[in-house]
Formats: structure tokens, C-alpha cells, sequence
DNA sequence: ACACTGACCACTG
DNA sequence: CCAGTGGCCAGTG
């Protein structure tokens, strides 16, 4: 999208997202040339919670931490979803997220 | 119209 | 190694 803004662009990433798979903010951030811009992706989660197909519970922090789990309707949605994909989360972060991380860079 | 801040991350001292 | 700080976009008071 020519036009798209940061946020469109970030919403449109998110959506490519696997079922089972998790990304972080850093990554879409640095997939969009906005490496540091990573804090935005977050705020752009934070108003996407209105729109249909975002699955805002795919996206992690750095550390694989479910960081926004807050600002679903109640704090274990977040991980209730990710379990309901097959993601195994303890402590309030993603088992195996190394393994299943998923770089949108490799999605070309 | 200005200042602040937010689901982060990486660099500096 | 740990604490502090800058950066980037859009929305809100």
C-alpha cells in the first residue's frame, strides 16, 4: 500500500502472522525500516483491538513475554489464545519462542 | 497548537 | 553487569 501509514503497515504484518507462530515488536518494527520504532508497534496493538483478524497475541516482546496481555478484555485471553494455537506459555512467556519465532523478513 | 506518553529495544557509561 | 536514556508515530488532555 502506497499510502499505508506506520500503522496500517503494521496492522497488515500481523495479519501474516502463522497460527502457532509469535513475532516480536522489534521485527515488524525492522521488517517496516522503523527499527527503533518498536514501542510504536505496541501502541499500534494497543488500537487495534477493535479490528477484525489482528492477532495482537502473536506479537511479544524481545524476550518472547506476553507484555500486553493487559490490554485484553482480561489478562489470560492472551494466553488462552496462544495455548488454543498449540504456543505452550509459563510465567507470562512463550516455551520454545526461539523455535517458534517467526521473522516476517522470511516470509518474502 | 504544545507536551506528554505508550503492549519496546538497543546503545551508552 | 546494571541503570539510564534516546528514538520513533499517533492519539489525547
Amino acid at each position: 500500500m502506497k499510502n499505508a501509514s506506520f500503522f496500517q503497515d503494521v496492522y497488515d504484518v500481523v495479519r501474516l502472522i502463522p497460527r502457532g507462530r509469535v513475532t516480536t515488536y522489534g521485527a515488524i518494527a525492522s521488517y517496516l525500516g522503523a527499527a527503533r520504532s518498536s514501542r510504536m508497534v505496541g501502541w499500534a496493538m494497543n488500537a487495534s483491538h477493535h479490528l477484525p483478524d489482528v492477532p495482537a497475541h502473536r506479537v511479544v516482546n524481545r524476550q518472547g513475554m506476553l507484555t500486553g496481555k493487559m490490554m485484553f478484555e482480561y489478562p489470560m485471553q492472551m494466553q488462552e489464545l496462544l495455548e488454543g494455537e498449540g504456543v505452550e506459555v509459563s510465567d507470562n512467556r512463550v516455551i520454545e519462542f526461539s523455535r517458534l519465532f517467526w521473522d516476517p523478513a522470511e516470509f518474502s
